[in-house]
DNA sequence: ACGTCTGTTGCATCTTCTGCAACGTTCATT
DNA sequence: AATGAACGTTGCAGAAGATGCAACAGACGT
């Protein structure tokens, strides 16, 4: 809607491929350098973009600690939490909660395995929306029409031979997923690696947030995994209950939560 | 320089206290409702800001996943991580890496206590820059002039009495560390949270980043942290050496370790 | 010492952003 | 049920600010 913010946002992406130089930028959005240049030097001055030794530019660490606010800030999250925590205790394995914005689903919070083979996965990277089994919750909830215009936006990478296909394969999955209240990702994203997921509802009764637990089958088989199913639905349903029931939410800032963890002022 | 974007990238920090809707916007930006919808219409659009249901709209997981793809390019991180791990695997205590840009330090890795009583922070979190060890460190390094600077721009909170307190007392702490090469944090932020911190230096001998070893009182006392010291060091000086020597980085994409922490292509 | 490459500045032009005022909705009030 | 307020949204004319150009400066390698 405003090309200069545009232009200066699209930059924002473009480093995150790996520092570039003026040059660089300039060409890559399609603009004089001199126009490139004062765009960088606003983002600069933000903190959002970095000036490297090398002049180049990279992000800069402003982004890194508004993402790290816009966490603080999802009530979820907090909420999930030591839910996600005590899952982990009595499993051991990795514990995920992911949402869905946009048009990417994201993880927000992970409880790590305690096994020592473990997946690899980070909080803030989006998940492969076709095969994840927390995005396919979140997605079964859409509304039908809605679910399939996304469904047939989405590419359709065959990260292995269990892969979800193609859009109709797709929307048939959402459709189990739906009517089961559950999901699992077997091998359609690693070879080696089995999710079960469950959603938690909101207020409304709609999903608005995903949790499953991962195991790699040389600590689990598949079957051993789906075994934790109803622990993860009873989790995921605990999640809900307190999520829309009355959060004891003090609405700007949430001290009761938030101090209930860090027992002095703004922690280190 | 640009005041289009200036004004749009000053919507974010304000998000970062909370979702506000758009009266509140266009006030805090002193400008025109209209000229605030379009400016949050563009950051929409790139995701960086969410709209929830209730109209009112808040960081976006855009910002989310940028930041997490921002650290990603830090090599330090990459480098540092093994070492912090067999770090913390030797002494137990929370292990941090933290980096120095523009007028922040943040936390860029972080490996937790095994011991059940923990301190708390979070990767993306500026520090308490007057009183973290590692923030000193980051400090120590910088030419004269500029930390002096620096050091009469800073607010002093009195965190607790053994907080540094002004100027003066911070520009000769930081003296000190940069005589000694390495430095603590005795309870300067949290009473009863002591640290021990080393840099980590780069190719060209400036401190590019700094480590510390936290631990609270109830734990360990200052004194037997401080024992910790020869370990902490070592191991600031094995990540110094693997950062400045030949780093094997093939640039754009660095398959070389990132493959070794992920086995095949793009991880869940 | 020369040439090339990249980043930087000042300026005139014109695109694009801004604020206004009017409209459409939704929600609370009477 | 009807009225009013509050908020978000749109089109438009004027004005302010962004753009590209060309010329300069500085670094680097030859």
């Amino acid at each position: 809607m405003s090309q200069t913010v545009d232009r200066a946002l699209s930059i924002l992406p473009l480093l995150a491929e790996g520092p570039a130089d003026l040059g660089r930028v300039a060409d890559r959005l399609g603009v004089h350098k001199s126009t490139a240049l004062r765009l960088l030097r606003t983002l600069h001055e933000h903190g959002l973009v970095y000036r490297q030794s090398d002049q180049r530019y990279r992000l800069g660490a402003r982004l890194i600690s508004l993402a790290q606010e816009a966490m603080e800030n999802l009530d979820i999250r907090e909420i999930a939490h030591p839910h996600l925590v005590r899952l982990n205790e009595q499993c051991g394995h990795t514990v995920h909660l992911a949402v869905h914005e946009e048009d990417e689903v994201l993880y927000i919070d992970k409880v790590e395995s305690r096994y020592p083979v473990r997946m690899y996965s980070r909080i803030g990277k989006p998940v492969a929306i076709t095969v994840a089994a927390v995005a396919k919750l979140l997605l079964a909830d859409l509304p039908e029409p809605e679910r399939r215009a996304r469904a047939e936006q989405f590419d359709y990478p065959l990260y292995t031979a269990r892969s979800t296909p193609n859009a109709p394969a797709f929307l048939r999955e959402l459709e189990k997923v739906r009517d089961q209240g559950w999901a699992t990702d077997l091998g359609g994203h690693e070879e080696s690696i089995n999710c079960v997921g469950a959603p938690i509802r909101g207020a409304d009764g709609r999903v608005a947030a995903a949790m499953s637990v991962s195991a790699p089958n040389v600590v689990v088989t598949a079957d051993e995994l789906l075994t934790l199913l109803p622990l993860v639905r009873r989790t995921a349903d605990a999640i809900s209950g307190e999520y829309s029931g009355r959060t004891p939410v003090t609405d700007p800032a949430h001290p009761d939560h938030r101090s209930a963890r860090t027992p002095t002022k703004d922690p280190v």
